[in-house]
RNA sequence: GGUUCCGUAGCUCAGCUGGAUAGAGCAACAGCCUUCUAAGCUGUGGGUCUUGGGUUCGAAUCCCAACGGAAUCACCA
C-alpha cells in the first residue's frame, strides 16, 4: 500500500468517527507535500467541505488531532489554508525503508497472466535505418520492457517490409548501375549499399522525366510513363509470378539489408522474439474479405473491387481489396492481426507506429470489430509524434536525414571525448573503455529520446542535442557509478553494509527520509508507466532520483561517518539508490556502468 | 474543407486522475575540487502557461471558440 492511499483510508476513518460522514478513501486527495513547507504527505481538505460544514482551516485542524491521536505513524501536522500537512514518523521510514531494501522484486508486479504482443521497428529494405526508426524503436522496447514489469506476457515482433515497388526500386537501380557491388567488393554496409540505389533509383527517374519533358510532355505523365517506373512494375510483376531470377537478385539484397540491420539493432541493443516477413504475410486478409462480404459488412463494386463502408462512423468509405483481386495494405494488416490474435491467444496487441498512421489504425480496429472480433478494443496504437531537425523535417529523397548508424558513431566519439577530457579511468584496457564510450554515448541517445512524451512532436538538434551535463542519460549513469565507487570503497574498508541486521527505528534525517519517500515511489510509476505505455514517466522520475541523490551527496559523509549505524544506513540507503536507478535505467534499455 | 494531435522561460523538455508561490536542463553571470568520482553542487537573472470565454472554493490541467503549427483523409506502404 502507498503512504498516499494508507493516508487515505485513514482519513476515511477519521471522517466517520469525527463526523458520522462517509467519505470513500479512493476519493481523498492526498498528495506528496510540496518541498516548501513542511510535512511528508497532504490531505487536501476543500473537497470536504461539502461534506461537513466547517471552515477549512478547523476541518484540517480536527482530522488532523484525530491522526495524532489514532495513526501512530503520522507524527506532527500543520494546517495550512486548506492544505493538510502531516508528517510521518521516524519508525514509518524506518520500516518502509527496509521493506524496500528487503524486496528483490521491488517495481516488479507478480504475472498478470496476460499476453501482450508489442510491434515495432517494422523497417523497410530499402534504405538504412534513420533517426526517426531510432525513437520507434526505443519506444518499442522499453515500452515492452515497462510490460514485463507490469507482471505480462511480453512478444516483441517487427514486421519486416520486404516486397513491394520501393523494393523493386533499388533493385532495378542496382542492376542498372551497380556494376555488380557487394557490401564487400563495395566495404559499405549492406543497408547503406541497398538505400544507395534506392537513391540512385530516384537520380535515374529525374533523369529520364527531364528526358520526356523535352519531348513535350507533362511533368505528371513524364513521372508515370517514365521507363523505369515501367521497368520496376515489371519486375514486381515477375516477383509476384515468382520468377527465379528477380526472387534470387531480391533474396541476395535483402540479406545484405537485414546484415546491416542487425549490425544495427545490436548496436542499439534491441532484440525481437519474433519476426515477420512481408512476402509471408502480404497474401493474408483475403479470406476476411470473403468473410466480410458474406456477412455483408464489406460490398463489392462492378469492377470488382471490395469496399467497407465507415461513413456512418464518420470515416470514409475504404478500399479493402482492388479490382484485380490483390490487396493493400489493410488487407493484410487485417490478416496479420487475426493470425496474431488467433495463434498468440493475445490478450493485448500494441502496435508503436508514428502518428502519420492514426488514421490507418482508427479504420483497422472498426473494420476488425465489424468483422465480429471482440478483440479488436485490446488493439491499441501507441502512436508517437515526428522527429524534426532544426530546417524542418527529415526527407530522405533530399538526403536530410539523420542517419542511425552514424548517430550511434557520433555519440561514441563524444562520449569518448568528454571521457578523455575527464582524465578519469586510466587504469582500464582500451577494450573495455571503448564499451563504456559506447555504452554512454547510447545512454546519452536513449534517455534524450525517451524523456519526451512519445505523442509529441520532438525537435532534434544534432550539434546541441549530444549533451552529457544535466538532464540526461550519462547524468543517471554518473550518478551510480558514483555510488558503486562508494560501494567499493566500503568494502575495501571492510565496512559492514549488511541489510539483514536492521531493523527498527534507524537514525535517518530529513534528506535521507526523503530520498526514501522517492523510493517508494517507484512501483507507482512503473505502474503508470504500464497504463500510459509512457516510458517517459520512468525516465523523469530517474533523473529526479539521481538529482536527490547527488544533493544529498553533495553535503554528506558517507565512509568518513564515524557512528558505526549511522554509516551503515547511509550505506544500505545509497546501494539501495544505485539499485532503483539500475531498475528504473533498465526499463528504458540503458546500461548503468560501475565506473565512468 | 473534414478528422486527429500539439502550443509552458531565449532553446530543449517536465508538470500524475483540477490544488498551495508553474519546475528541470541548456545557454548567461557569480561561487565551490588536498577529504567517498566536479559528467557534480550552490546562487542570480529569465513566465500575461498562444488568445478569449465558460465550469468552481481553485484551471497550465476540464469544456467551447479563435489563432498558430503538424499529421491524415490514395486501387502507396
Amino acid at each position: 500500500m502507498t503512504p498516499e492511499s494508507f493516508i487515505a483510508s485513514k482519513a476515511s476513518e477519521a471522517l466517520k468517527a469525527l463526523f458520522n460522514v462517509e467519505a470513500d478513501a479512493s476519493s481523498l486527495q492526498v498528495q506528496v507535500t510540496r518541498k516548501e513547507f513542511t510535512g511528508d504527505f497532504t490531505l487536501v481538505v476543500f473537497p470536504l467541505l461539502k461534506l461537513v460544514r466547517r471552515a477549512p482551516e478547523a476541518l484540517g485542524t480536527a482530522i488532523g488531532d484525530w491522526f495524532l491521536e489514532n495513526v501512530p505513524e503520522v507524527s506532527a501536522y500543520n494546517c495550512m489554508k486548506g492544505f493538510l500537512n502531516m508528517s510521518l514518523s521516524p519508525l514509518y521510514w524506518s520500516e518502509a525503508f527496509l521493506g524496500i531494501v528487503g524486496d528483490a522484486d521491488f517495481g516488479t508486479l507478480p504475472s498478470s497472466g496476460k499476453r501482450v504482443m508489442v510491434e515495432f521497428s517494422s523497417p523497410n529494405t530499402n534504405k538504412p535505418l534513420h533517426l526517426g526508426h531510432i525513437r520507434n524503436n526505443l519506444l518499442g522496447d522499453s515500452v515492452s520492457r515497462i510490460l514485463k514489469a507490469n507482471g505480462h506476457d511480453v512478444v516483441k515482433v517487427t514486421l519486416v517490409n520486404d516486397r513491394g515497388i520501393h523494393i523493386c526500386k533499388s533493385m532495378l537501380a542496382w542492376q542498372m548501375r551497380g556494376n555488380g557491388q557487394t557490401p564487400e567488393s563495395s566495404g559499405k554496409k549492406g543497408d547503406h549499399l541497398v538505400g544507395d540505389f534506392y537513391v540512385e533509383f530516384n537520380n535515374i527517374l529525374t533523369e529520364q522525366v527531364a528526358e520526356l519533358v523535352k519531348g513535350g510532355m507533362s511533368p505528371d505523365e513524364a513521372a508515370k510513363k517514365a521507363p523505369c517506373m515501367e521497368q520496376a512494375h515489371e519486375m514486381l510483376r515477375k516477383w509476384e509470378a515468382g520468377d527465379p531470377a528477380v526472387r534470387e537478385l531480391w533474396a541476395k539484397m535483402n540479406g545484405w539489408v537485414l546484415e546491416g540491420f542487425d549490425e544495427t539493432y545490436k548496436a542499439l541493443g534491441i532484440s525481437f522474439d519474433k519476426v515477420d516477413y512481408e512476402h509471408d504475410t502480404y497474401l493474408l486478409g483475403k479470406e476476411l474479405v470473403q468473410r466480410g462480404l458474406e456477412m455483408g459488412v464489406f460490398e463489392k463494386e462492378a469492377d470488382g473491387s471490395v469496399w467497407c463502408d465507415l461513413t456512418s462512423d464518420g470515416l470514409d468509405r475504404k478500399l479493402v481489396l482492388r479490382g484485380d483481386g490483390t490487396s493493400v495494405y489493410i488487407t493484410q494488416d487485417l490478416g496479420t492481426a487475426e493470425r496474431r490474435f488467433r495463434e498468440y491467444r493475445l490478450d493485448r496487441h500494441i502496435y508503436v507506429v508514428g502518428n502519420e498512421q492514426d488514421y490507418h489504425f482508427k479504420v483497422l480496429k472498426l473494420i476488425l470489430s465489424k468483422l465480429g472480433f471482440q478483440w479488436a478494443d485490446e488493439i491499441y496504437h501507441l502512436s508517437y509524434g515526428m522527429v524534426e531537425l532544426p530546417d524542418g523535417k527529415m526527407k530522405s529523397r533530399e538526403g536530410t536525414v539523420v542517419d542511425a548508424d552514424d548517430l550511434l558513431e557520433r555519440m561514441y566519439l563524444e562520449a569518448k571525448a568528454t571521457s578523455e577530457e575527464s582524465g578519469k579511468l586510466v587504469d582500464i584496457d582500451e577494450a573495455q573503455k571503448e564499451e563504456l564510450h559506447r555504452m554512454i554515448g547510447l545512454g546519452a541517445l536513449k534517455y534524450f529520446i525517451l524523456k519526451v512524451d512519445p505523442k509529441k512532436t520532438m525537435l532534434f538538434n544534432p550539434h546541441e542535442s549530444i549533451d552529457f551535463n544535466g538532464n540526461t542519460g550519462p547524468f543517471i549513469q554518473y550518478t551510480h557509478a558514483r555510488i558503486r565507487s562508494i560501494m567499493r570503497k566500503a568494502a575495501e574498508r571492510g565496512l559492514d553494509c549488511d541489510p539483514s541486521s536492521l531493523s527498527g527505528e534507524l537514525p535517518m534525517n530529513a534528506k535521507e527520509q526523503r530520498i526514501v519517500k522517492i523510493l517508494g515511489q517507484y512501483p507507482s510509476v512503473v505502474a503508470q508507466a504500464g497504463g500510459e505505455l509512457s516510458p517517459s514517466l520512468i525516465a523523469n522520475y530517474a533523473y529526479d532520483l539521481a538529482k536527490e541523490f547527488n544533493q544529498y551527496y553533495h553535503d554528506t559523509t558517507v565512509l568518513g561517518e564515524t557512528d558505526a549505524l549511522v554509516r551503515k544506513v547511509r550505506l544500505v540507503l545509497v546501494d539501495t539508490v544505485s539499485s532503483v536507478l539500475e531498475k528504473a535505467s533498465g526499463l528504458l534499455g540503458i546500461v548503468l556502468p560501475d565506473r565512468m
